[in-house]
DNA sequence: ATTCCATTTTAACAAATGTTAATGGAATCA
DNA sequence: TGATTCCATTAACATTTGTTAAAATGGAAT
């Protein structure tokens, strides 16, 4: 417990640094919870209202296309931050579920609490305000790379990213990420290993 | 100039009305500017600080690939709300520019003005979050477009989502918005029109 | 009307990616 | 152990998209 508690501090310290007070308003109101393999932690039917650190541990953010598919939107790994409540509940047809590709352990806490912390204090409302600026950065890099570079280059970038994810999780939920069938996925790592 | 600020008045109302007394705090410090067409009024080399409603025109966000060539993020028309400034000034490599397609009509306030209000004013801040919430799902949709929609699909909701750009704007700009060549898109076009 | 210029369309071929189906391997479980 | 299931790979073929170049279109200026 002591331990998780830190790492939290760590995640939110290599972010932005902000003073010990501040970070224990924070700290005061993460609790921890351990998710097995394979578990929808957040969907679209369930209300959810919590915000979320990855301790270690791999999960996905993803949606359905019209043929029931999951597409993997976003991975999250050691050190994230899950992309923010508000971000989440985006009103509309689709919005977006996450869940475990492996064994996870997360920090949680009220999003609520956290917004009234955002108010009151300066420091944690420029934290609040870094990730979800973070959150938009990984999205219009995503964009970028997804309008400009070959299926290819996607995956170079991808292994840059998350260099030992291609060994973690099913290549299937890569696939999606990358904007390609898990087929081509496996004609590309064949090209790339010559 | 009476006409203008009602138009901002209704492009605020009509994302998330509020009272007519926090809606003044907002007029009061915008301000307007006509533009010609082939403007770009906003570079990653120049520091830029406020925030902007499309009256009229149309303008698109963009970035240059690898190969300096312009690759359109997002169009903005009539009613919309260009991406905030918190959302435009993500460091790195690149990040988004801005030009006009058309003549444009611009409502133009200040960025640290406008985030004073938001600290201090409940609705106002309200609004702007609920700005940054449109931002994110713009992005999210467009993301599972690219994601899981063939060219052609994504031509049929480019044309439900801006039914008349097709003909005001170059199709060069329409082309790398969703991620092809102009020499697929008039095939698309062609294909579609049987 | 004519020329000029930029944009769009078309054609022909090349490359990349998708689809379907078969194969092989590794993990899991009875 | 053997059977089963899931996943990744491979192959063969179809489809989509890119590339290059040429032709057609349409507007702006003279």
């Amino acid at each position: 417990m002591l331990d998780s508690s830190l790492m939290v501090e760590n995640i939110i310290s290599s972010l932005l640094p902000i003073s010990s007070k501040s970070l224990k308003c924070i700290t005061d109101i993460v609790e921890y919870v351990e998710l097995d393999r394979e578990e929808v932690f957040i969907t679209e039917k369930l209300h959810n209202n919590q915000e979320y650190f990855v301790i270690n541990g791999v999960c996905k953010s993803y949606l359905l296309n019209p043929d029931g598919e999951e597409i993997t939107i976003s991975f999250f790994t050691n050190g994230n931050i899950l992309s923010p409540h508000t971000t989440r509940t985006i009103s509309g047809k689709s919005s977006l579920n996450f869940k475990t590709l492996t064994d996870v352990k997360l920090g949680v806490m009220d999003a609520s609490k956290f917004e009234n912390l955002m108010v009151e204090n300066l420091e944690i409302r420029e934290f609040g305000n870094t990730v979800l600026r973070n959150e938009l950065k990984l999205k219009v890099e995503k964009e970028i790379n997804m309008a400009s570079l070959s299926a290819k280059d996607r995956l170079i970038r991808f292994r840059e990213q998350f260099p030992s994810l291609e060994n973690e999780v099913p290549h299937t939920d890569i696939a999606t990420y990358l904007g390609i069938t898990n087929i081509s996925l496996s004609r590309l790592r064949r090209d790339l290993m010559k």
